[in-house]
DNA sequence: CTACATGCAAACCGTTTGCACCCTA
DNA sequence: TAGGGTGCAAACGGTTTGCATGTAG
């Protein structure tokens, strides 16, 4: 990602360019993994950017409906996480033990997809998949 | 599904046999989709079963954790839905507008994860597939 | 100047829990 | 008859909303 000031990506979406949404943004951007409106609420406080958690979801769903962003929801975690869509099709490596997410970004079931559609009768547009198992750290705590 | 009375299911699981839980089961190995508590709740009052939803939710986690029934969670679907666990490795198409859910049995990623396994230095015990679009139905509205 | 963004507090809603009572094994 | 199951009401926790104020365009 280029070093970009988020106020035209934000214009080009019809969005007033705040402060807090460059703050947010930036925040996802700069993250590995997807986060949650209140991973994002800590961060930003830490980092003297004081902010409402409200703001924080009212901006969350906000650029998720333009687009910016992606909604990730996975079993077992009630909070709903955030990523920056980067427009690269990308899945997720889930550790059960430690709640790593690490995202891959080969998708093994394009092929798949096209066949669905035709067999199934059903007009795909996308698909999710994650992966879930055991960081290296944590399968050796487990066998051990 | 062969006809059978939960009462040895439930036993071989240590759980007691209340004719609760034998509803529940009954209702969720009848249900050609996952559903969720509250739709098992109304489900239930409709056939003059009346069961507080509290009892639902408990048995919900209950047998989920012994592995009779599995969790499915959706993106936009603030609820999380209960499956019988047939033990068929299996995923859904989501049509995105009437929100149906279609299960399909064939998995086109088994041999995917043997590959993550090794190049990801990952120990992959599962994953979880949706794919989603717009059913027959939907998508000619849609288009017209 | 106006419409949209924000802070704050309260509401919301799916889910969980404490407690008294009930019932299966 | 003991220990788990259930109903009821209240709590919980993530998220949303109403309203008054602030601010970008």
């Amino acid at each position: 990602m280029a070093i970009m000031d988020y106020s035209e990506e934000l214009a080009a979406f019809g969005l007033k360019n705040t402060k807090n949404r460059k703050e947010i943004l930036k925040t996802l951007v700069d993250s590995s993994q997807p986060l949650t409106a209140d991973q994002i609420y800590f961060q930003l406080n830490q980092n003297g950017e004081m902010m409402n958690l409200s703001t924080i979801y009212r901006t969350l769903s906000t650029l998720s409906e333009k687009g910016m962003l992606q909604k990730v929801v996975l079993v077992d975690e009630s909070k709903t996480l955030y990523e920056y869509n980067r427009q690269i099709h990308k899945h997720y490596l889930i550790c059960q033990d430690c709640r790593a997410i690490v995202p891959i970004e080969h998708c093994p079931i394009a092929e798949y997809e096209k066949q669905v559609s035709q067999e199934m009768n059903f007009h795909v547009i996308g698909h999710r998949l994650s992966i879930y198992g055991y960081c290296q750290d944590c399968w050796k705590k487990r066998s051990s």
